[in-house]
DNA sequence: TACAATACCTCATAATTCTATGTATTGTTT
DNA sequence: AAACAATACATAGAATTATGAGGTATTGTA
């Protein structure tokens, strides 16, 4: 039974604006870490965030899974004791993949700031 | 019959990326043009964003149509000569929502910034 | 011996945007 | 005048993706 697991807590931010970033966020934490498994990602996450991002389990392995059969990442299964752990890392494609798709966001990013805070555009 | 309807053109980015930023795009222009009408979203997000964000009529439309059925948004209709426009504005409710959204996006963003591109974060 | 934390999983649902399609008017070019 | 482009609205089904709720099981700690 489940009394408190902490992958389960709300993040504070609107569940749409995640939406798109996950995949990016995914990538670039394998790219700078070399390999993680799911639940390292989760706790880096809510580290690098202060935990105002907490994933969901019901969305960080869905997306790990759905990253690997599109052949953006490969995993190694490793035993601790009998707990299994999935090592989670690029493939050449992903690591390609990885660079498009942050390109992309910063450049969504820019965008996006121009049409909101359009008075900090005048730079 | 349709022949070349600009709005068909697709924005250069992931469209999930877009997600949950289009409502905060809208009340934000809206915020600052007083009244605005749908195509004229349209063009002003287009010409904001230098031609890389190209709103479809099919995603804009029934954002509108949402924001006013949940009351942050009001609108009124203007003929010229037959063609009909139907005239956005922020209802009180929308303009204290759009700080929240504007406030939520924005932290958002920063937290993005800090994960993904941790080495401007040591400021 | 509980309990919390770690570690994985699946599936139905919700939310949002996209694609495709439709209608109709106004202005411009040939 | 005819053809075309741009303006201006709309809807409905498809697609995508994260969530919520549920599940199993091990390890460490109070």
């Amino acid at each position: 039974m489940r009394y408190c697991n902490s992958m389960y807590i709300c993040s504070m931010y609107s569940k749409e604006l995640l939406k798109g970033t996950l995949s990016v966020i995914i990538l670039n934490l394998l790219a700078e870490n070399g390999r993680m498994y799911g639940y390292e990602i989760f706790q880096r996450v809510k580290e690098l965030s202060d935990e105002k991002i907490l994933l969901k389990d019901g969305s960080l392995y869905p997306a790990l899974q759905k990253l690997s059969k599109d052949g953006l990442l490969s995993y190694e299964e490793e035993y601790l004791g009998k707990r299994v752990r999935k090592y989670y890392y690029l493939t050449p494609k992903g690591k390609q993949e990885k660079v498009v798709y942050l390109e992309e966001l910063k450049d969504f990013m820019m965008t996006l700031n121009k049409i909101i805070f359009p008075q900090a555009g005048t730079i």
